[in-house]
DNA sequence: AAGCATCTGTTGTTTTTACAACAAAAGGAG
DNA sequence: CTCCTTTTGTTGTAAAAACAACAGATGCTT
């Protein structure tokens, strides 16, 4: 492992924390290394992560595929930058993305309760307000990542669909309420209002979704 | 500040901490509160962040006005929530974002640093890892927001121009190089290839810029 | 209830994009 | 060097969006 040590001085994880600290660490967070081809599919989107990954050679490249096939990068990742880390701190969320070697790659894993949980419970919840804000931190990532997801999308119509299937989803209900009136829906999007509102009308209008100010409900399953 | 125990409850900062640590926890942290009007700007773009907010009645919107005027709402933040933590946590970076109060709406102020210290220095360096977590959730949540900035843009061109001047802006040099080639600059940006080949040449003939292969210069200044 | 301001839907025009199909250039392998 | 693959640029067309201007609907205040 000391083969690596360049990438992990230069890891922002990693960052004051000095070589001798860091081989003890490493086996006490039990590390595990993995090696992947380029191409290759490191972790499928819909899965959960119980580890955070930190790459030490090579790049990766997270993707998100659309049901008919538009890809996205979201990023690359390069030696010495983690991947997975949201995901892993938010375990109830199953990956938007799916992480894809861009080369070959080599990359480490590192558990992510063994990081949580402080060894000596010397301040209690000032420890919890750390994790807190890691959660915190983490779902907005989230909800950023799920943003991107919808503004995305190509046309005016795809992204309607996309945010309000998510709406729906988030409701668990066909029928729920958004956030916003017409004109910040249409900035929340990035879209024109007026295009926007001609999109939704058209929407309804094909009996694939109904609507009376902020409420609406999606008639027909959609995919997004 | 009793009054506000509901909404400490709900919110996530202070999950798993109970009411009687809150009240000392809260004046350990010296947290501050302020009220302020509908349509009032809390902080503006371009200004940095010492302390999280807590939104403890009313809504926040985190605006992006690009140079334009055009308005983009990235979030909503309402009782309960945060806003500010991710630039709270990455101290050197400005605000990308203006905070404006949706309605009349009261905030409390934690000072970041005393979050991120812990009292008794029980486990060194794994107290260290968690607040390295936390400036790489930080770091990606700007990374995203970057991205949904380049993104927000109505057109190919101004995506372009939004992404390139932030790369320049990022190597500290009018010539610099980028990640990607074309087809993944355009899956990043969101964009048709080809389409985005047309805009890159037609910058390039109008002598905004020069490129060849993944070497670009901005030959003059231009607001993104 | 009347008046006013805000929000929402509608329409037509201009600009921009996505898409497709192809041509040119660059890079690698034998 | 030549063949082959990948990348990048070009062009034309059909679809979609932005924009602007307006009309109807809604909600609030007086």
């Amino acid at each position: 492992m000391k083969k690596y040590l360049p990438i992990f001085r230069k890891a922002a994880l990693f960052q004051g924390i000095n070589d001798m600290d860091l081989e003890s660490m490493l086996q006490c967070l039990s590390a595990k290394r993995s090696a992947y081809q380029k191409g290759q599919v490191l972790v499928q989107k819909g899965m959960t992560m119980s580890s955070v990954g930190l790459v030490l050679s090579g790049a990766l490249h997270l993707l998100n595929d659309d049901f008919w096939g538009n890809r996205t990068i979201l990023a690359q990742i390069v030696p010495g930058e983690l991947f997975g880390e949201t995901y892993a701190c938010v375990q109830t969320a199953p990956l938007q993305v799916t992480v894809q070697a861009a080369e070959a790659t080599e990359v480490l894993y590192l558990d992510i309760r063994k990081i949580m949980t402080l060894c000596t419970a010397s301040c209690t919840f000032h420890a919890r307000l750390l994790q807190n804000l890691i959660f915190v931190l983490a779902q907005k990532n989230l909800l950023l990542t799920q943003k991107l997801e919808h503004t995305s999308k190509r046309t005016t119509r795809d992204k309607l669909l996309s945010y309000l299937s998510a709406e729906s989803i988030k409701a668990g209900c066909a029928t729920f309420s958004i956030p916003f009136n017409r004109q910040e829906l249409a900035d929340y999007l990035g879209v024109d209002r007026s295009a926007m509102s001609s999109a939704l009308c058209k929407l309804r209008d094909e009996g694939i979704l109904e609507f009376q100010k902020n409420q609406f409900a999606l008639t027909h399953s959609v995919q997004p």
